[in-house]
DNA sequence: ATCCCAGACTCGTCTAGAGGAGTCAAGTGC
DNA sequence: GCACTTGACTCCTCTAGACGAGTCTGGGAT
């Protein structure tokens, strides 16, 4: 196969670099360059459009931060492929599910033929923050229970999650120990009494912040989903606030919407 | 408020722009640079850590890639202020709020006091993509009625749509107008019989393209949701597909999932 | 008082270099 | 045969300029 880039357009008054991304860009698109290709060096950009070094970076940077290649230092540049990504369904918290004894990313990433893992595990007591506070019917005088942790497939980290429970009630249980046993820190909680009734799921994408960049091992331009779970017991109490950052493409959110 | 910003650290191997864009990054954070807040300019900074301009542009694309900052040409770069977010709740489709007569957009918009509108409405007829032909549960032989929109909130825009609806079904009725009526193509569907059941959606997150970037007039550094919802009747049969892109930072995406 | 324009200041694009550091493969020496 | 060195090739960081174009303000002409 072999790529060939059309010439600048002298006439035109889109900047040089635009042009040279614009060609790449569809490039890709048309899988001329196919994902994992790659990308001609800047040394024969440079000569290819006869401009200079720093012309041919700008168009390869704007490249990068639309998330469409990966730079990788002494090998050469390369068109983004998309690893496969992780269906979220609506039911995925359903009691048929956690009765079978695992936690929900547990037995999804096994079902899809991944390898689970979950590392940086982190459990301490804090004053709820305002935001906890108030999505947890609490004072940001109460205590709460923190459990941090990260989630990976086949090695690879996808999400870190931490969830937020009223001290009073998950405190000197085993929802504060590292391993809270089969089915995950919701088991627990019904086992303890507090009978789940459904959770609220608020969705937000952003770009990551530079912690986020590091934990979850991003490329450039690739956003983030910030998802914030609330858990009611049938009481109509919250008893969980779960604050997750999911890298955005290892996942796609699944939703289902009643009509009535 | 006088900003003052640290020297650099010779001893790190961290490189100079990333350095600069830390302290930057910083003071955003620390609302020394709160929203809006013009950032010094390139001049400024060139002087102060003593760099020659290109790093300090570097320091500054990045910040503007993680979506801190716009800068605008001939006046400045400034610090981002997000505008007011619109939320998604998950019953918005709910019958009750369509029998008022209004649009899922348009009711929600008036409600939370913003002046909604709609423009580059096109209609049109053709084959049904095999993604959309799919979904729909027809074939790429199958003709669709293609719906294609804008929508505003105070003359700026937020999302864009497609709807694909089998031509068997919408071809000639109300939906193949630009009008669609009181309470919009889902009133019009019901009211010829297909009583809607659920809706399913899918969401993903990722940078946007060219064109979404023009058409919704995202700063840089802003990612877009790109939604499909699938509309399916009583009867099980999928009715529309409406596939969705929105401004990531005009909107939380909120839903309700049950526990059983 | 108003209008217009020049100049200062801003960011945008581009050139033409320099040295550094990571990767890979071919060739060298053992 | 194996380990190591070397060099070519790659991207990364940074310098020091040039010109262009958008914005704003103050001063001069009307």
């Amino acid at each position: 196969m072999e790529l060939t880039l059309p010439g600048l357009d002298p006439t035109s008054d889109r900047p040089v670099f635009k042009q040279i991304a614009d060609h790449l860009r569809e490039a890709i698109e048309r899988k001329d360059l196919a994902p994992g290709a790659k990308v001609p060096s800047e040394a024969t950009l440079m000569t290819h459009y006869g401009v200079a070094r720093m012309t041919v970076r700008s168009a390869l940077q704007l490249l990068q931060g639309e998330g469409l290649t990966v730079a990788e230092h002494g090998r050469g540049v390369f068109v983004r492929s998309r690893p496969p990504v992780r269906r979220l369904a609506s039911d995925r918290f359903a009691r048929r599910h956690r009765d079978r004894g695992k936690a929900a990313f547990i037995a999804e990433t096994e079902e899809a033929g991944g390898k689970p893992s979950v590392d940086s595990i982190q459990i301490s007591e804090a004053d709820a923050s305002s935001d906890v506070a108030k999505r947890l019917g609490l004072t940001t005088r109460d205590k709460v229970l923190v459990r941090s942790r990260r989630y990976l497939i086949n090695g690879h980290p996808v999400e870190t999650a931490v969830s937020y429970l009223p001290a009073a009630i998950a405190g000197g249980t085993r929802i504060a120990e590292p391993d809270t046993g089969p089915g995950g820190i919701y088991a627990r909680l019904e086992e303890m009494g507090y009978r789940l009734d459904h959770f609220d799921e608020e969705i937000k994408a952003r770009m990551p912040l530079r912690e986020e960049v590091k934990a979850l091992r991003l490329a450039p331009g690739t956003p983030v989903f910030h998802l914030v779970r609330t858990a009611f017991a049938e009481d109509g109490m919250a008893v969980e606030v779960c604050d997750t950052v999911m890298s955005s493409d290892a996942y796609v959110l699944s939703y289902q919407l009643p009509a009535r």
